[in-house]
DNA sequence: CTGAAAGCGCTTACAG
DNA sequence: CTGAAAGCGCTTACAG
């Protein structure tokens, strides 16, 4: 029970506290015999020795933590995706990524309290407190917020962009109507406000007038009447926010009578698994979730002067042709 | 860029850190005047104080973090629902829940180096090393894992409910041969197993054949083959792993030019959003997670000792049939 | 090649 | 009602 600490393995193999630091973290500078390196080695492991992480951080003043706070809007397979590959992109830097689940009912003064993260990767705003809290702290806050300026590291995921390309490609096939199916979900409202207004932008750009909005929402009953409303509109081409809803789009016409892509176009965006089994397989925006974890981790790494060693600057962002991608299919 | 510490605070109001202390964490012992009360709080507010997580965790031997460590086959909806759920619950605990993504390339010290959570929930096995470092530390570890009966507290989700629920559904609506649709991916072996061998199980005592296993992938085309393999082996049930694998084997039925469910009935697992959106909507087993996060947690906060207060005990697990709910839709 | 000592920031008996 | 002091476990100059 009781904890077993650097000071039990020195003791235990008859050198000092410094001693155990220096060979249990290959201190560069230290000389130490290989007997008595593999004797502390021996040691510890028998022991079942693991530092104290509170104290390495105390002392070091700094911990091995990056925590990535996830707004309760952001799940699926790609978000799913962007968390793995930033796990991986931290860990080669010798960071742990730790994933906390915001769900926006209590402040996160609680996470602050239970651990100082050497940097944070919020997918969604924190709020001003937060964000004040994270700065005084110096620890650099790099994410996919648009509402933080002040912040130099923010990195954002060109929303916009996907919008835009959703409408370019159904006015590409010859789409003059368009409708823009809204996520059901009140959570999802921020992200598919930047999503539609990309949309928007890029219809008053190609001539076109701005997406006809309706929710649509995962049932296909309601679906249909979304889809019913747009037919009567003269719409033959929807941009949905993301695959599941495309897929609710494609039931709604289903049980609409409409056939896709011949009365009504449908694009959405993700490119889950799932989307290449509908009938008919749905076009949709497939996104280079590695190029986005690279650029987050990127700029974390910039703004803790990791990168001095190699000099390699930050890659600066790529454009957004090579971000996004047009995944075509049937459904359009 | 300096850390703004509790000497700050107690000198720029002109108390010591004693009373900086009492103050900020609400002492119940202390008696502090109002007046020094508001001074304190405000200057804390206005040089933007957060108490050193480190600091606290290793005056206080114990720190407020539970690490959830997810294996690298467990993403999803009903994963991201169950993590909500644990963060919650975990939350109301006064712990915070920071999830892990194990990808299975690099050994957990590093994490551990990182960060001594109060608690693991580990919903994939840990290896024995870790687990040993978890009992040293004496840091209780609670899991959906049945490898380690040495940890009382391990809770285990009753897969093999799950395929025995799939089968009996089946079975009841008359279908003698079966087969069961396993997924792709080999990081789902384990899991696949266990939902296998309740199917397995629940077949013998119900006396059909066991259900013949198949691979199927999310492709149309490949699950079709699956598909057209069980037909001429006589199977008219299918049980499927999830319900990407179901809707997998929808598509590749309406490949093969089969009907479901008059020609093949289809059962998944989860209750996606999607399922109800295909055609025909999908059959399913819905799952109560809240009440697999309750169980999770109050086995934690046992082991810890959280639950002396109310003295209320940890509840019993909810029998098989609380925990699992048959979805009956179009699809059987 | 190895050890004694300081100090990271906090909380908490203990003493006023 | 408030403060001086110890100590949590670690790392790292510094001194041998």
């Amino acid at each position: 029970m009781l904890r077993v600490t650097s000071a039990d393995v020195a003791r235990e193999s008859g050198v000092s506290r410094t001693t155990v630091s220096y060979v249990l973290n290959a201190t560069p500078g230290a000389a130490i015999s290989d007997e008595t390196r593999r004797r502390v080695l021996d040691t510890a492991e028998r022991l079942g020795y693991t530092p104290s992480a509170a104290a390495r951080a105390l002392r070091s003043g700094r911990s091995d933590i990056v925590v990535c706070v996830l707004p309760d809007w952001s799940a699926g397979p790609v978000i799913d995706r962007l968390l793995d590959h930033l796990t991986t992109l931290f860990a080669e830097a010798g960071l742990s990524l730790l994933v906390f689940h915001d769900l926006g009912d209590r402040p996160l003064t609680h996470l602050w309290r239970a651990v100082t993260p050497r940097a944070v990767v919020a997918l969604g705003p924190l709020t001003p407190a937060d964000a004040a809290a994270m700065a005084v702290a110096g620890i650099p806050v790099v994410g996919a917020t648009l509402d933080a300026p002040s912040a130099p590291q923010t990195f954002a995921v060109p929303q916009q962009a996907i919008g835009a390309l959703q409408v370019g490609h159904l006015v590409d096939r010859g789409h003059r109507v368009l409708g823009y199916a809204a996520p059901h979900d009140d959570r999802l409202e921020e992200f598919a406000q930047r999503r539609l207004s990309g949309a928007r932008a890029a219809s008053r750009e190609r001539g076109v007038a701005e997406p006809q909005v309706r929710t649509v929402e995962l049932d296909s009953l309601e679906a249909s009447v979304a889809v019913r409303g747009w037919w009567q509109a003269g719409v033959t081409g929807i941009v949905a926010y993301n695959d599941e809803v495309a897929i609710a789009v494609l039931a709604g016409a289903r049980a609409a009578g409409l056939r896709v892509p011949d009365d009504l176009a449908v694009i959405g965006v993700d490119d889950i698994p799932l989307s290449r089994l509908t009938t008919p397989a749905l076009t949709t925006v497939w996104q280079a979730i590695d190029g986005q974890a690279e650029h987050l981790v990127g700029a974390a790494l910039d703004a803790l002067g990791h990168r001095e060693g190699g000099g390699r600057p930050s890659p600066s962002p790529r454009p957004a042709g090579e971000l996004f991608r047009v995944v075509q299919r049937a459904s359009t």
